[in-house]
DNA sequence: TATGAATGAGTATTCATTCAT
DNA sequence: CATGAATGAATACTCATTCAT
């Protein structure tokens, strides 16, 4: 489902370096995660981490624009699939879902839990890779508002869902009694106006 | 609106101590914060913050604690005074906002957004004393759900709501043209089976 | 046995100090020992320590001095009452383990084991105070070595007596099977010259 | 005479390290000693000294535990040389003797002072290690009291002698008037039974 | 590219001591 | 005399980063 363009090759040395720093940071924190924890994960020495990447920064920035970009470019396309405006919202819901809970949990769980802990500078830089994922949903939920799918203003709206969305992490369990597709029903429910029956 | 009892008394102190500790955890974040800058900010020496508090977790710990305390006591407070399950559930989510972006801000944002940093130990404590808490939203879910006034599961419910309302930190500004009164609103919109026209 | 002259009396506030820490010097040694854990023992707080003693240095000095003090009034008193020479010899032992396994030996202890711990201008202090000990000592064991008793050169006999006395308080335990008593009689033995049958 | 085995080569940073670690725990005592003064001493700043070694605690140990190792090494090697139970005694005396006065001195120091220093569980593992040292000491006076050589019994005289041997190191000066053969001679006198002439 | 020893600035924490009350 | 909050220098230890091999 996800293109893999500009992303980089999860067999390479810094693909792995990546995964593994993924997993690390979310189960641990960015800064309670050594560069040699990172090493001993990946079974090279500290030093050499830093034939990879410039320095520790440079790793959560990576793994942050991976998915940034997989984020993007698996809305963009799933979007185009969606042909009425109730689709394209379910759409937005789930991609999301599937980020959070999928194979790039841990990637997306960086993203959106250690945003503090990347240097203002690189803040900024995701921030502009992240704004045409946002159009996307800002185009969306605006077509809704006009069609009077929602009642909320669809700024507000966006805020909202994503909070929702991103919270999920703390308390769901893919796996369990719940599917993604369920979950995803009940957040659609919150986000239209439910006036005849839906 | 607070009542203050078992919270520091903030013009001690202990208590000058917790609000800047909560004022620069919020700002820079728990691990980025020496406990030099606290003493900074306090004008005290660095030595003299182990006289109030025997290591930088019990100073987390007692930010999230005081809170925690204060929440609960709010929303048990405004809960008496509210007659329909509807007025309940605005009052959920008006005292959360209130904490989010009142007075307390700091302090709340910390015990959202710092929890990882807590240690496992005092997660726990903080856990059960939130339990009164969370206990006060499922009861009135519960009762919204049994009157018809919410479509999904009250537990679900919770975690939206939960999830939505504390990523209102990273955009919503209080004194802006959106009153909290209106953020709540939208909220409750988000919140409430829209059958007729609420 | 043992006459207070000079000896703080053990039912004043620095009396019961020094007793306390005595016991806690002993038990964690000087450096391990904190002011505040001083200050607790006998329940006072630890700026209140300062009124007594200038100085945590003076505790240790002051603890070692009383028992040199005592165990040279105890050792003159007890050799006068000693006739012959033998006697003698077995009263310089019996005296020093009565100091490290009866009631004194947390400060006795303390003395033996602490020595570094002082300070050198105080560590002079003490052995020139000590000085009038090893005399009755080295008097003893001169006259014993011209009346043949004994073989070894009595100084350094008297080194040797000292350390094997010294290291019983890591293995004897007062109370067991072997007496004070029996314990002397072993030493005493080592000492001797056992040409005939002793 | 010392096989090194199971020793840390001297020549590498970290035998150099224990080397100063054991001149240093001697001359200023373990807590004194603090971990800027081992760097310097070496020429390393503090932060490399826990490349070579977990924390404090581990040199105090490694410096232990090494003089252990080599002790037992030499007295094993040593007895076996030695026919008579006289001259086991002799050796008994004399490796020991050799290690505090000789080329180990500032480890075997270290070992028979700084024991407090240590924290509990490493004791133990130092204590086992020693249990073969003082199995050999055991099984020659044992066999001594057997032949009539000796009068105290065999524990009794081993503790004796101990203490005695280690109070040398406060005391006797190696280079001085007295050789460590004639050190030894004397300390034989002491623990043998001289009921002819010796 | 990988190693691993070394760096050096930084961290939380300790503790004897002071002093206004 | 006692209090207890504050001091401030010192401590062990951490860790991202460098670099000669």
């Amino acid at each position: 489902m996800i293109s893999q363009n500009r992303i980089t090759d999860p067999s390479s040395p810094r693909g792995k370096l990546l995964a593994s720093a993924a997993k690390l940071f979310k189960k641990k924190g960015y800064s309670k995660t050594t560069v040699r924890d990172l090493a001993a994960e990946v079974s090279i020495l500290s030093g050499s981490i830093f034939h990879h990447f410039k320095n520790k920064d440079e790793i959560l920035f990576a793994v942050m624009n991976e998915v940034v970009i997989a984020m993007d470019e698996a809305l963009k396309s799933e979007i185009k699939k969606a042909h009425t405006t109730l689709d394209k919202i379910r759409v937005l819901i789930y991609i999301e879902l599937q980020f959070i809970h999928g194979k790039t949990s841990n990637a997306t769980a960086v993203l959106l839990h250690e945003w503090r802990a990347l240097i203002p500078e690189k803040q900024q830089q995701i921030l502009s890779s992240r704004a045409d994922y946002f159009q996307l949903w800002d185009e969306v939920l605006i077509q809704a508002k006009s069609e009077g799918l929602i009642e909320v203003e669809p700024e507000y709206l966006r805020h909202f869902l994503h909070g929702a969305l991103t919270w999920t992490s703390h308390w769901y369990q893919a796996g369990g009694e719940l599917s993604i597709d369920g979950l995803t029903d009940r957040v659609l429910i919150l986000a239209l106006k439910n006036n005849i029956d839906q």
